[in-house]
DNA sequence: TGACTGAATCAATCAGGATCGAATCGAGCC
DNA sequence: GGCTCGATTCGATCCTGATTGATTCAGTCA
């Protein structure tokens, strides 16, 4: 879960997400990478439930899973000094 | 900083700091790994910023730095999701 | 239909970090 | 001083994951 965030490239997809939904095409302008290496990357995204897909006709939308920081700031190990502090 | 916390041995020992500090030889009995192999993710954590130490006689003791969890929630990339939920 | 485009998949390569063994350091004890 | 214990550092190896190029798939338009 931390790992899918924690790579350079997915947290500048991850960041460019969260204002809004963007097409591959958009994320690979913000991302200096080849197209079948951002292809990995985000499919890593996917499988980690962190961004959904949607395809418009030929193009596929991506955009950040609705609880995306709900389950990343659980996934800190510091999460439960939260828990404590309540 | 997120690297530092997306790695399974250094989540483990987040984890463990989370309820208090404890000495290296402590840290030793809760993740199966060699003492130097431990020390080396332990001089990860301390380059991160989210330990610090203090020596105890013959002993270092490790506890979380007090701003390690803002600093890590900081660090998300959808973080500024809750400065605009604000 | 057939050419074209956006996107995903595949196998293979490569680099960086994790791991291991041995040596080293620092502090206490006899 | 020599010794032990706790912890760190060093050098070499292993291995996962990022990267690459080529291919495949799905959708659009002439």
């Amino acid at each position: 879960m931390l790992t899918a965030a924690a790579d350079p490239v997915r947290w500048a997809v991850l960041d460019r997400l969260t204002d809004g939904t963007h097409c591959v095409c958009d994320l690979q302008a913000h991302v200096p990478i080849a197209a079948n290496l951002l292809s990995y990357h985000l499919k890593v995204l996917r499988e980690a439930g962190l961004v959904t897909t949607a395809r418009r006709g030929r193009w596929v939308d991506y955009s950040l899973a609705s609880d995306a920081h709900e389950r990343l700031a659980a996934a800190l190990p510091t999460a439960e000094l939260l828990v404590a502090a309540r």
